[in-house]
DNA sequence: TCTGTTTGTTTAAACGTTTAAACAGTTTAA
DNA sequence: TTAAACTGTTTAAACGTTTAAACAAACAGA
């Protein structure tokens, strides 16, 4: 079962392999004749031609193909995201080459190099901790390149985010609307700036009320499953009424620790997430989170780093979508 | 900015591309003079120099990647699978490209035929319904096939799937066993013949017991959110003091329908889901679920690949792996 | 001195496409 | 009648690698 070439179907068809290649590409569609284009059409059919990629991305200098590295593919949220891309890239006839960090710098170093070396046509990345300088010397080599979740605000590079704080600044405030006095804050101990942002705008939301106090846990990402029961313990000891959790996977996290010792909420502690998770689904009351567009978020990816692509002139563009604030997961749709 | 060729080191080292390319592959090393290779070894950092992937394959034939086709992506199952394949792939110097069928067959011979256009070196497939006659059609082809998760009896493929007969089976034992007398068996209508081994386990087993009976509700995959709810209401009406929900998804739709009514488990009706997800974990009472061995799976499902792609006469492999009855999630680390 | 071997390197074809340029035959215009 | 324009098609170079084969120089054995 050989594979069929561009050659095999010339053969067949008793011309050269330039008019198949001209016919198969609607190229001089005035200059060749019908009755030739024709008996090459049926002879792609016959022999079920299908061009070699590689040779076509080779001689055009494009693959057709994204590359996505999230920062942890196994998380919900990643994972979502990289089908809405997926499915965006799809449509525009892309392939997807997706990858996940975890979190780790190398590893994000080695799989960008990965599809660097694939040529991918553009690259769509949720960078992790540190990889600014990283960042930086892709877009001096002019590879189309699109942030999306983390951002670095020194950098000028195209990407997309959410208004972390402003959603983080609302939260607090509706938390203290509902009576709360004492705010708990959990979040990574990183100097990522969407994670920080998110932690500034509650910051600054409580303070503006003199009656609120707050305390702030940094957490170390690998050490979660110790210190996160270690901080919430530490907040009830003192007497914290509200938790927010910066991410899902502390959420998670915290939520299972509370779980585990019966500490109910909202009765004895209430809670917000940032994100959210099919989870929520299964606790006995409703949880309140905030919500990420994440539909708009990989579809506004998508269509800047095709921007991009189509005129490397263009300067960056940031675009920051909306959060929304849901105060329930359950009944939305029955 | 622009890209260095083998052409450039060549230069910059003054010796012939052929020597680069035999000194960067470590071939001939026995004959090349060491100076010489030093050079070039220097010339291709300096100029940091990455051989262009298209051109390596096109001429080697062979492009060091492989594509796993999901059933749904978004689906926890679907993603784990995806991240260990891909952390396998990676580790043996393979590129994993992802799509997803979204259980739909157009869209499954659709991303066969973009893998395979790009020339993959190899295929894990979960395929959907009805599937059956492609995956021979590749098969013919001789294109080095995988199936997981889902498999076809009829067709001798290579395949790694779980004893979805025995695990069904040893799980309504157990039920049993708590006293259930009347089970509710909710799955998909379909002819996939994974999910209905699933049933006919569940079914054979109570069978053997003449106190215990059973019903069984027939899902329509589109319809999850219509139809769980109204199988759920038939079965409590009918009496059933248990659920078996044949998949992750049915488990989900169910559990929801539940909580909205206040129906608590296990005190009202006892659960038991085929695949586990997180959202167990926000659960207030531990929920018995079958364990598929997800790493194992993916794992054996690379190495089954492997094996075809590197003597295309093997015979094909079934591999079947064990599950595992797991009483609850909650404390398992704390 | 001649032949054969070893060492170190280059030449050139190949992988499967795309496409500018060339070509041959026919028609049109002056 | 001759040149220009058009029609339909082919030729051949290019994309960036790999690698068999050829080559040249130095050396060894007779």
């Amino acid at each position: 079962m050989k594979k069929v070439l561009l050659r095999d179907v010339a053969e067949k068809a008793g011309v050269s392999i330039a008019m198949v290649s001209y016919v198969l590409n609607g190229q001089k569609t005035d200059r060749i004749n019908k009755d030739t284009a024709q008996r090459i059409r049926n002879a792609v059919e016959e022999l079920n031609y299908r061009p070699n990629f590689l040779a076509q991305s080779l001689k055009l200098k494009k693959t057709f193909s994204l590359g996505f590295i999230a920062a942890d593919i196994a998380n919900t949220f990643s994972s979502q995201l990289a089908r809405i891309i997926s499915d965006e890239a799809d449509q525009a006839g892309y392939a997807l080459i997706i990858g996940s960090s975890d979190e780790s710098k190398p590893r994000f170093e080695r799989l960008i190099n990965q599809l660097l070396n694939r040529q991918v046509d553009g690259l769509i990345l949720a960078a992790p901790e540190g990889s600014d300088e990283l960042i930086k010397a892709l877009q001096d080599r002019k590879i189309p390149l699109v942030l999306i979740d983390r951002y670095f605000p020194e950098l000028s590079v195209s990407s997309v985010s959410v208004n972390n704080y402003q959603a983080s600044f609302d939260a607090m405030s509706q938390l203290m609307k509902d009576g709360r006095k004492k705010i708990g804050i959990l979040v990574y101990d990183t100097t990522l700036h969407h994670l920080n942002e998110r932690v500034r705008g509650a910051q600054d939301s409580i303070i503006h009320s003199d009656s609120v106090s707050y305390e702030c846990h940094s957490i170390q990402e690998d050490l979660i499953e110790q210190e996160v029961p270690a901080a919430i313990a530490a907040m009830l000891n003192e007497g914290v009424d509200a938790i927010y959790f910066t991410s899902n996977k502390l959420g998670i996290a915290g939520m299972r620790y509370l779980m585990n010792h019966q500490i109910t909420v909202p009765t004895q502690v209430s809670t917000l997430f940032f994100d959210e998770t099919e989870v929520f689904d299964f606790y006995p009351s409703p949880l309140p989170f905030i919500r990420q567009p994440l539909a708009d978020m990989g579809k506004k990816a998508v269509e800047l780093l095709f921007k991009q692509m189509n005129d490397a002139t263009l300067p960056a563009e940031a675009c920051v979508l909306e959060t929304s604030l849901v105060q329930s997961h359950l009944n939305v749709d029955q």
